[in-house]
DNA sequence: CGTTCCATTTACGTAAACGTCATCTTTGCT
DNA sequence: AGCAAAGATGACGTTTACGTAAATGGAACG
């Protein structure tokens, strides 16, 4: 076992997705794994990419969004030639994740403050049985 | 218009969403506007829960569990029974938000260095050109 | 009173992201 | 040679989160 290419169950196995999701994203252009016969075989390459799909689909990108931004991580020498215009995008993109980790932020705080109440709570309401028992 | 109650097309207005998603939301339990005859009102109430469900959206929650959330926001006294095991629920949440956030802010200083690759490559595309019509 | 404008209900349609068969090949044992 | 396991290729099914169209109902305006 080259650690160089994976079948599609090692894949599954490492990452935790079904055969049936790789296909999927390999018809929608965001694996391309090279054949060996009928078989496919994934590359490092792959699983970099694979990774930042599943990151991606954590942070709330469709496929679709994904699939623009996996060329911000590969570009190949034919791609350099737009590398400006990807450069915007990508811009673009930080911006957007960096609202977001602000809102994040945000939200997180509130919960916090929501669940120091939640606390009080919960303590007032174990004095009140102690009283009531009492 | 007292800016008590609203009715749908101000709240569209005011969240960017069409009537069919605030009648969509109704129907999952997410809001519950009273009723003037048929018409709908909104209220302070469903402003901030709205509020909340575009916000756990853009994080990557499902509408099913974005309901189960807003309990956490909108106890009332028959709710606070259960009140230490949505508490629990919150720990679980918010241990997810910050594991979120840590992810989004790698994610963000990988891109930027990204970034910087990229405008180095384009700097250098820059000075070939210079070479080239020099 | 007719029409226009919102809003409501009901119902069917749709795009995204896979799940789930059914049906082959291919490949590795025995 | 025979057979099970793994993988491939359709093709249809499913869930989520709405879109869209049809039919209906008040109310407001000329």
């Amino acid at each position: 076992m080259t650690t160089e290419t994976m079948t599609i169950r090692e894949m599954c196995d490492r990452f935790g997705v079904t055969p049936r999701t790789l296909r999927f994203y390999e018809a929608k252009e965001l694996l391309s794994p090279i054949r060996e016969g009928q078989k496919r075989l994934f590359t490092k390459r792959d699983r970099a990419r694979l990774k930042l799909i599943l990151r991606g689909k954590r942070f709330g990108f469709s496929l679709e969004e994904i699939r623009q931004l996996l060329n911000l991580y590969h570009m190949d020498d034919a791609q350099v030639t737009q590398l400006s215009r990807t450069y915007e995008l990508a811009k673009k993109h930080l911006a957007e994740m960096e609202a977001q980790r602000d809102e994040l932020d945000q939200a997180i705080s509130e919960l916090r403050a929501q669940m120091e109440w939640g606390a009080e709570q919960i303590a007032r309401r174990q004095k009140h049985k102690q009283a009531a028992a009492g």
